[in-house]
DNA sequence: GCCAGTCAAGTCCCG
DNA sequence: CGGGACTTGACTGGC
């Protein structure tokens, strides 16, 4: 038996003026005469975003959705290099703390997925350090709401650089110059184009980090398209984790946008999956990566009512026999 | 109010 | 080596 939680990423589609990822461009910034003003203005912003990821985990509560993932843009220029003196995160201790009371009240898991610009196998060191300073933003908002930052980041392993054996040991050297305590912080998803479920498998089993498998991701770059004889290699990288397993799930847009997200999730595809693994997995937290967000769930898990196998613990959980 | 173009960041591909 | 595509939601500017 299985216990599958369904959760999905950042914004709803069904609050109104709700956003967690508004923004102000650099070059708006820069218009901003008065330096103070303009930051006053970005700090706004940021306090404003935080709000709206409380009122999402709101809405979440309402419909049993117990996992979420927040944006990583809730700091607009968070790490921008004319803003090095800016201390982002002097104004956000209150919003924060109204996220970290609502959490303590509600248990939940949340996490973030920082997008392609965190890089850590990187040979400049400008970008490397440039990653570091996100992951750090990452852990400071963890921290502020008051959440255990260990395995709270997805990343993807980074660029092949021509040379993909070379990429993967400059991951290893590199990931020696990270801060232990946001080492902890990360997992490794397979990615799309470059590196594969095994690629991730070694990584993920020489640094001790867990793995995040993504179905769709791996159907459309693989070693062997045959993932079940790893499933328990993944599995195994999460022995050591407090959380449960987690994994990736989405459906292709079209044949022929094979990579691109789907409005909604195929529900088969889902089915199959979990028939497979469930044999062998106790708890799994599925993240439902798809362009119509929480309607996606609500609609995989609408889908889902038709299998006899599925007993509904709530509105967005539930065991597979 | 609507639509097209722009936006911090990286990598990859093409010429 | 330089420029554009990729992908994304939000925002700006033009109408």
């Amino acid at each position: 038996m299985t216990v599958v939680r369904l959760g999905y990423v950042a914004m709803s589609m069904n609050l109104q003026n709700c956003s967690p990822s508004q923004t102000m461009t650099f070059a708006q910034f820069s218009k901003i005469k008065d330096r103070e003003a303009a930051i006053a203005k970005l700090e706004k912003i940021a306090k404003s975003n935080l709000q709206n990821c409380l009122r999402l985990l709101r809405h979440n509560e309402a419909n049993d959705i117990k996992f979420f993932r927040f944006s990583s843009k809730l700091i607009p220029l968070a790490n921008h290099d004319e803003l090095h003196d800016w201390k982002y995160m002097n104004n956000l201790e209150d919003p924060l703390m109204d996220i970290a009371e609502f959490i303590a009240d509600h248990p939940m898991r949340v996490g973030f997925h920082p997008d392609h610009f965190v890089v850590l196998n990187s040979q400049q060191p400008d970008i490397f350090k440039m990653s570091l300073k996100t992951l750090r933003m990452h852990e400071l908002l963890l921290k502020g709401m008051n959440v255990n930052p260990e395995h709270r980041c997805v990343l993807h392993i980074g660029g092949a650089y021509d040379n993909k054996e070379k990429a993967l040991e400059q991951f290893i050297h590199n990931w020696g110059l990270i801060p232990v305590s946001i080492q902890r912080m990360l997992m490794l998803e397979n990615d799309d184009t470059t590196f594969h479920v095994n690629d991730a498998l070694y990584l993920c089993e020489k640094l001790g980090v867990p793995q995040i498998f993504d179905y769709h991701h791996h159907l459309a770059y693989y070693e062997d398209l045959n993932w079940e004889p790893h499933w328990k290699r993944i599995l195994n990288t999460w022995k050591n984790s407090s959380l449960p397993v987690k994994m990736h799930i989405s459906s292709p847009k079209s044949e022929k946008e094979f990579r691109a997200h789907a409005d909604y999730i195929d529900v088969e595809m889902f089915m199959e999956f979990l028939n497979t693994v469930k044999g062998e997995t106790k708890e799994l937290d599925c993240m439902i990566e798809a362009k119509q967000k929480d309607n996606a769930l609500f609609q995989l898990v609408h889908d889902l009512k038709r299998y006899s196998e599925i007993e509904w613990i709530d509105k967005a959980s539930f065991h597979i026999n």
